[in-house]
DNA sequence: TTGAAAGCGCTAACAA
DNA sequence: TTGTTAGCGCTTTCAA
């Protein structure tokens, strides 16, 4: 069943089927209604890869995040599929395990189904990631970060800024011994940002940096768990922390439920900050204290960028900044 | 750059250089290094769209979920995942918003990009759904759900049956004033099974259904919390209820957040229980009696089977029954 | 407003 | 082990 059985059957050439079935507006309309009758009559399923092979158009925006589970990138997509819907555009998901050589490999996989698009989490990859990215010949955003020098459209925020100022906030408070848990760390990454946006931030106030705790990346439900029992030897360990930054949020919530199950208070004993604001840090006792980011807004935003390019509205790189806010709720 | 510059740099032919790119054996080691240097050399990426065109495979998975937000279905995405990324499957996921019209919609625009297979969650579609997915010609699983007239492969669990067992145990636990909270029920949707069962269950102890409410379906956030609230109303003008079964975890979770801030006793002045089982549910206080859905379990076995297919291993429609767990916690 | 011709870049089928 | 030929199904381009 191709276009040609369509074409026949409607009594017209295969152009004015394509035309109609394309929407364009230069066809008579006795034309169009017979293409749409003999479409529906003959159960007329267009092939798209054949369309996209002489368009030279995929209708694909390759999408790269570190995982879909645990909602916070999910929100992002969530912002990005709301705007592309619109334009008939559909989703490619690449998921990369907070890993860079991971990245490298789900890049080269969607860059050979030729996206129209390609909005990536991160400012951090390999060079030959770099380099898949510049020369795929269509717009990328960056998103979920700042960076001096991005491949082309850049929608995030400072995570530098953002744990440097929640740091200042915790010593504003009074805490003074502070200690980190974080994900795994490579220079660059977003953990490894925050990282230093906490320790610029106690430089800055003479406070000399606690002990620092590194947990590894398992899934969502382990890195809540596993993560938080990890964190909370930690603390029974090093018992005169009086305040804990976590720049994962999976961590902060899972240690916040670690240290309920064993009786030590929060903010009581140990005071504890996350870094993301997932729904459940709203939902646990004590609710958390934490840096809220705008995940859904970064993925619109991307996308409504990178719809006005595909439409040849701009072409410019971009730079928007979404920023952040601090909620200071019970855990600190 | 297309594969006839990489041949001619290469000095073989179009075909060889395509042989050695799909890692066909049946080529000489001096014709295949000297592909491959010329690949790396050019900066060649492969068109895909040119090779599923020509191939008749796009090497994409189709999966249609309600949504990806809130980690029921991102887990069962990763369970997919984890099972095609060794094939060098892609995956493409749409989204349905638990709406079977918005679900014909997607699957027409998925079925256009020719997908080698397809997932999909739930048995119950719109009469041109049916029919698209039938005549994809490709292996359709669908999931979540057990029913007598499956498209092709099915791989899920009996909702009417969990929700009656959980009913059962509820009543067990010597609860006789039960009401009913739950997302939109559309006749044959997990919704209106998990009802049914529930039902079924008060029927067969001989005990009057008390009342019922439903609740709009929000995102994953508001959900829990709008959602919530509404519960917690409900529950507030009709003070007799002693146990509450919600069809839906984030309603659940939402109304025993909201019982907990207005002073609600969970369970002391009512139980409530889950269905689902995400990982919320069990960093909550109290923590949720709830039923268990092996979300991850389902993608995982779905895509074996459809593996298998795609190999050519296999032909007949499969029925898998993956099961549920009551899981009894604090809240009932 | 319509149609004919050409070709997007690759791989199946066949032949050598 | 390699190469030639043809064509996947559509849309661009150009002409009428």
């Amino acid at each position: 069943m191709r276009l040609i059985d369509v074409a026949r059957s409607a009594g017209v050439s295969t152009m004015t089927a394509s035309r109609v079935m394309r929407g364009e507006p230069t066809v008579a309309v006795a034309s169009r209604d017979a293409v749409h009758a003999a479409a529906a009559r003959l159960g007329y399923v267009p092939n798209q890869v054949a369309g996209s092979l002489r368009s030279q158009r995929s209708g694909i925006i390759a999408v790269i995040v570190p995982t879909l589970t645990g909602s916070v990138f999910a929100e992002t997509v969530r912002g990005i599929t709301d705007t592309f819907d619109a334009y008939d555009y559909q989703l490619m998901i690449g998921e990369s395990s907070y890993d860079i050589e991971r990245e490298e490999k789900v890049i080269a996989a969607l860059v050979q189904r030729r996206p129209d698009a390609i909005i990536i989490a991160g400012v951090k990859h390999t060079p030959q990631a770099r380099s898949l990215l510049r020369s795929a010949g269509v717009p990328v955003a960056e998103i979920w970060d700042q960076t001096t020098h991005p491949i082309d459209i850049i929608v995030g925020f400072s995570n530098f800024q953002a744990a440097y100022d929640m740091t200042r906030g915790l010593l504003d408070k009074g805490y003074r011994r502070l200690a980190l848990a974080t994900g795994p760390v490579i220079p660059g990454n977003r953990a490894g940002e925050r990282t230093e946006g906490y320790l610029a931030a106690l430089k800055d106030a003479g406070i000399h940096p606690g002990p620092s705790i590194v947990v590894p990346y398992y899934n969502f439900l382990d890195s809540s768990l596993k993560g938080g029992n990890v964190v909370a030897d930690f603390l029974r360990d090093n018992s005169s922390i009086d305040c804990l930054f976590c720049t994962n949020e999976l961590i902060a919530i899972g240690a916040v439920v670690a240290c309920g199950r064993r009786g030590v208070k929060v903010p009581g004993d140990v005071a504890i900050a996350g870094f993301g604001d997932v729904e459940a840090a709203s939902i646990i006792t004590p609710d958390l204290t934490t840096v809220k980011i705008r995940g859904f807004e970064m993925g619109r935003r991307a996308a409504e960028i990178l719809a006005r390019r595909l439409l040849g509205e701009t072409s410019e790189p971009e730079i928007v900044d979404v920023g952040y806010e601090l909620k200071w709720r019970s855990s600190a």
